[in-house]
DNA sequence: TATTTACAATAGTATTACTACTATTAAAAA
DNA sequence: TTTTTAATAGTAGTAATACTATTGTAAATA
């Protein structure tokens, strides 16, 4: 049986959705190469619009600006990831291999699962990895989360704490410890690679590395209580 | 008896040292007050002119960019920051109370210490918490490392990491143990202000509760092995 | 006194971010 | 079938941002 699994991106977050037109498609395809080659700061419409052969108008026509296209693509990862998640912790009685299973998705990259996924992976990974913190850490923060947009995020983040809480009823910390484990997963990935004296990393592989590091903390917090 | 602390910022960072004149230091305490109140996006040169009352072109003589000038805001606190490090652990035996310290060092405001201290420590204190990693999740950061401008948050980071293996000599990380504390202390401030949902934060303030959080975590860690 | 030197301001350019308006096309209505 | 309209993308801009070449001026030095 063939399948597609499609995420349903809140709407409030483009003005066209991209999922309706082919273009719209070329956009997001393209807007993820590009993000990776260029970095954020670097990538703008204009430069997009060479590359894909349209004009910036017609992009600006389906996203304000480059942050919410950002945002987009941030919201689709963390839908298949929470999607991932159930679907790969489905039959898994054991609550401990349930959360060296989800240490494992957040420090890898997305496995093809069933849904058609054209998008380049390890770009995407990368782009998670360096570039999602800034879809937060803006000023209009509290503006931007009145429409929602941050749910997927938050969603997965309560998923892990149910899992968290299945194993070690009595942690005090859930969710915060959920959201450490998100956020350690990007930088230490990233500081293995670029900054590597601010981690311990050694022959091993980073994600490799990241995987081990997260798996001690976590059972030494959950099973100490 | 008075006295100063001063600290020499890497002169890679700067085109001219901005302590060395008035402007200079005026440059300075306003754009900490500018990325405060617009936050780093919507920051610019021009925008710092107008305020202290100079030209664009003036600030450019000290500061290559604005990324610059956050680097050199950065470089200087996580210098402080290391300082008091240092001084609060002087004549503290009991390596507990020193990790304890620490964390709270890391979630709380910049104390007077000594030192005269004439920049506003709570803006200083949000940039760090909102702005920090965009000094180094930018494409050029390999380049930007071969400076050494990042030499004193490795430095703090291996401080703290020293305290942590003279706590506990057998934890096998105590390098990401260390930067995963450092950016704990600042994610889980902002979202327990903006994304609360992201966290357990309850009745008592942020800063306490990121303070709660860590010291849990840090000793279920460090006293499991 | 003449001459460097240090510094800041003027006056630009190129790029980026964004928008008002126009042209095209395809589907719906007459 | 023809006309109308709605949806879409493209043209042609503006304002703001990022950055620089050059000029002006005042203090330090010869």
């Amino acid at each position: 049986m063939d399948f597609q699994v499609i995420f349903k991106v809140n709407e409030k977050i483009y003005l066209r959705d991209p999922e309706s037109s082919e273009l719209g498609k070329h956009i997001i395809k393209s807007a993820i190469d590009l993000i990776y080659e260029l970095g954020f700061e670097h990538f703008t419409f204009k430069k997009l619009a060479l590359e894909i052969k349209t004009t910036e108008a017609t992009i600006y026509r389906y996203f304000e600006n480059k942050h919410r296209l950002l945002l987009y693509i941030l919201n689709w990862y963390w839908s298949y990831l929470a999607y991932l998640v159930m679907f790969q912790l489905q039959n898994v009685s054991d609550t401990k291999a349930k959360l060296k299973t989800i240490v494992h998705l957040l420090t890898h990259e997305l496995p093809d699962s069933g849904g058609r996924l054209d998008y380049n992976k390890n770009y995407l990974n990368k782009i998670v990895i360096a570039e999602s913190s800034k879809v937060y850490l803006v000023k209009e923060v509290r503006e931007i989360n009145k429409n929602e947009v941050f749910k997927p995020y938050k969603d997965l983040c309560a998923n892990i704490a149910d899992v968290i809480t299945a194993y070690n009823p009595d942690y005090q910390y859930p969710k915060s410890l959920s959201s450490t484990l998100i956020e350690t997963a990007h930088h230490q990935q990233f500081f293995s690679n670029f900054l590597p004296r601010l981690t311990d990393v050694g022959t091993v592989e980073n994600k490799e590395f990241t995987a081990l590091f997260m798996d001690d903390m976590l059972f030494k917090i959950l099973d100490k209580s």
